[in-house]
DNA sequence: CGGATTTGACCTGCGC
DNA sequence: GCGCAGGTCAAATCCG
């Protein structure tokens, strides 16, 4: 669990963890395997991040494959933790087909291995171990420039059309603080949510996220009108997934959105 | 030269 | 049983 450690205490990143089929087609596809999805909006500087030369992330991750996605103009791309041999700790990272800004987290297995800040706390560049004021302060200054990103955890809840058998309330959610917290059959909560008084809010914001329909090519044209855009995608694909924004927006956005977790 | 990324092929699970 | 779509593998390629 040092893992968890890590990243419970220095990560706070990822915070949305949510299990559940994804996707309104996602249903028919895998059986459920943990996992825990995290919604990240993207500033629109995003690029900008790469030359910050912050990692992408506490852990290395390794590419391996991607893969375009029925229903949705944007591919997916599979990662694996690179940080460890024998971790098999993935996440796939997709652009919400309603929001090309947001970006969708995926994670999948946990990490076996300790998490690679705890290591290197002498870098600079790694604040996870940041007091939080002084965390905050990297953060902001730091992130300053994408300070945009947000956490909109919009998975599927759409379905606020649907009845309470199958989710919706928030019996059911379970805000995670990390990511990778959730283990096969139950999601493991490793703190109970501050965010939990907000949850009707959460809803709220759920509803607008919901209310977007699937498809709205309209911006999704905007934002992927040239293969420039696809590359800049692609990159931010690569790059976005965790950066320090996260933790950053993670600090920001947390005080009104979480992402609900729900028990498969 | 070594490691990471890209990309097509293959495998597996699920719905019909 | 078949077809579709997601997920993974592995060879080729690229980059530092």
């Amino acid at each position: 669990m040092d893992n968890n450690t890590c990243a419970s205490s220095q990560l706070e990143s990822e915070e949305a963890s949510f299990e559940h089929k994804s996707e309104t087609q996602t249903s028919k596809k895998r059986k459920m395997v943990e996992k825990t999805v995290v919604a990240v909006r993207t500033g629109e500087n995003v690029g900008k991040l790469k030359n910050e030369g912050l990692p992408s992330d506490f852990w290395s991750w390794r590419k391996y494959g991607q893969k375009p996605i029925k229903g949705s103009p944007y591919p997916r791309g599979y990662y694996k933790c690179s940080t460890s041999k024998g971790c098999s700790a993935k996440k796939q990272v997709e652009r919400c087909r309603t929001d090309a800004s947001m970006l969708i987290i995926t994670y999948t297995s946990t990490h076996n291995h300790p998490c690679p800040t705890a290591i290197t706390t002498n870098s600079p560049q790694q604040p996870k171990e940041l007091s939080e004021s002084e965390t905050t302060q990297d953060l902001s200054a730091t992130t300053k420039e994408e300070d945009q990103e947000h956490i909109e955890l919009e998975e599927e809840q759409r379905d606020n059309n649907k009845p309470s058998d199958e989710v919706t309330n928030e019996e059911n959610f379970h805000y995670l603080q990390s990511p990778i917290r959730c283990s096969g059959q139950d999601i493991i909560i490793e703190q109970e949510d501050p965010f939990k008084l907000n949850t009707e809010k959460s809803h709220d914001r759920m509803d607008l996220l919901l209310e977007e329909e699937p498809l709205c090519f309209a911006q999704l044209k905007n934002l992927s009108a040239s293969k420039n855009e696809e590359l800049d995608f692609f990159d931010e694909l690569e790059e976005l997934p965790m950066s320090s924004s996260f933790l950053h927006f993670t600090r920001n956005i947390f005080s009104d959105e979480r992402i609900p977790v729900a028990p498969s």
